[in-house]
DNA sequence: CGATTCTTTGAAAACAGTCAATCTGTGTGG
DNA sequence: CCACACAGATTGACTGTTTTCAAAGAATCG
């Protein structure tokens, strides 16, 4: 299951044989069936870990308790609690499989070491970073600007590999919208093709 | 005017004298006079900019030519179009002064060339950069779990030093509401106390 | 099949947006 | 120094959208 990360890595930069042996010496696989939690509010997240197969989300309670999606991540991305991850703090989020999944997990001393033997990552982890700060940002401004029914629309043609796999409900609460509001969308949108 | 910015980055490391000489010659101070752009729509940013004096903002225009705010500056903070400086394409959004503003300005290369040259900021800029995509996730959080006066009170206490500083209509397009609505949660939010 | 989870529907209420008019404060030029 | 212009903020009436609540339908899974 390593060799899902490896091609991944292959694929951006040329790692020697012995670089592929370090760094597979300091992943570990994790199998994570469907429900079962990677990372629980209170904890302190440790780790980063690379998705191999299936779909996980991260997401928040509020003080009602009501969930709020912040990612989802399939196959090929990355799934942290970055603020608990750089401070050290307890994580404010919930890390959950949607279907049984697969992971490659990196503790962060592994990282950083292997960042340090490898240099070539170094760039390879600032652009991933840089790509993920940019998604942010365009979310932001989708959020502040547009209209339920346009942030869906955006949200289907930007993951459509994504939208058709996880519940409708989990999806509204990644658009800060009501589960309800999100069939009515569905259905006008529907109707109007 | 170099000297602000000397003094921010001793206060997190120490520079030799030759670094921070290095570092003069690598910035160049530059005066906005109100309402003056740093960036606009279309041009490429090829610069990072750290606010001396003064108070800017960055927003983005939508199809309806509707203003977005995306981001406050002020003093010892910096302001860039992180999407058009990373992936060298034309910037989607706009920066300009709401008061009359200094700014020491570092153009990509020199940004490059000054991590190089002195190792020690790499950390720095690295935090740096990370608290930045904090932030936007907590942003991004509050935008999709907490109402509009929720926002509004966040953005009081999160920014205390910029939100009596600009325009209210700006802080309603940063929080995604329209200006009568601030208005009324406002005047809601007086009679309560 | 029965239980759980997820989605849809309808009706009512709450909420936010729009438009138009008015008000307030600031600064500029006569 | 006043008057006017301008940018910004507020108000009210109205409209349209979204939430909420409750109930019922689908779909999925053991």
């Amino acid at each position: 299951m390593f060799s899902a990360l490896a091609a991944y890595f292959n694929e951006k930069v040329h790692l020697t044989p012995q670089e592929l042996e370090l760094m597979e010496s300091h992943c570990h696989y994790k199998k994570l069936p469907k429900k079962a939690f990677l990372l629980q509010e209170g904890e302190v997240c440790r780790f980063s870990a690379f998705v191999v197969s299936g779909c996980l989300r991260s997401y928040r309670l509020d003080d009602e308790g009501h969930e709020h999606t912040l990612k989802f991540v399939i196959k090929d991305w990355w799934i942290v609690d970055n603020e608990s991850y750089s401070n050290g703090t307890p994580a404010q989020s919930n890390i959950q499989a949607l279907e049984d999944s697969e992971l490659m997990v990196l503790s962060k001393e592994s990282f950083q070491l292997l960042l340090e033997q490898i240099p070539q990552l170094r760039p390879l982890v600032d652009r991933l970073q840089t790509n993920s700060f940019n998604a942010s940002q365009q979310r932001i401004y989708k959020q502040i600007s547009a209209s339920p029914e346009e942030r869906y629309k955006t949200f289907v043609n930007t993951y459509p590999d994504i939208f058709n796999r996880v519940p409708l409900h989990m999806v509204a609460s990644y658009l800060g919208i009501s589960r309800e509001t999100l069939t009515r969308i569905r259905s006008h949108f529907a109707k109007s093709k």
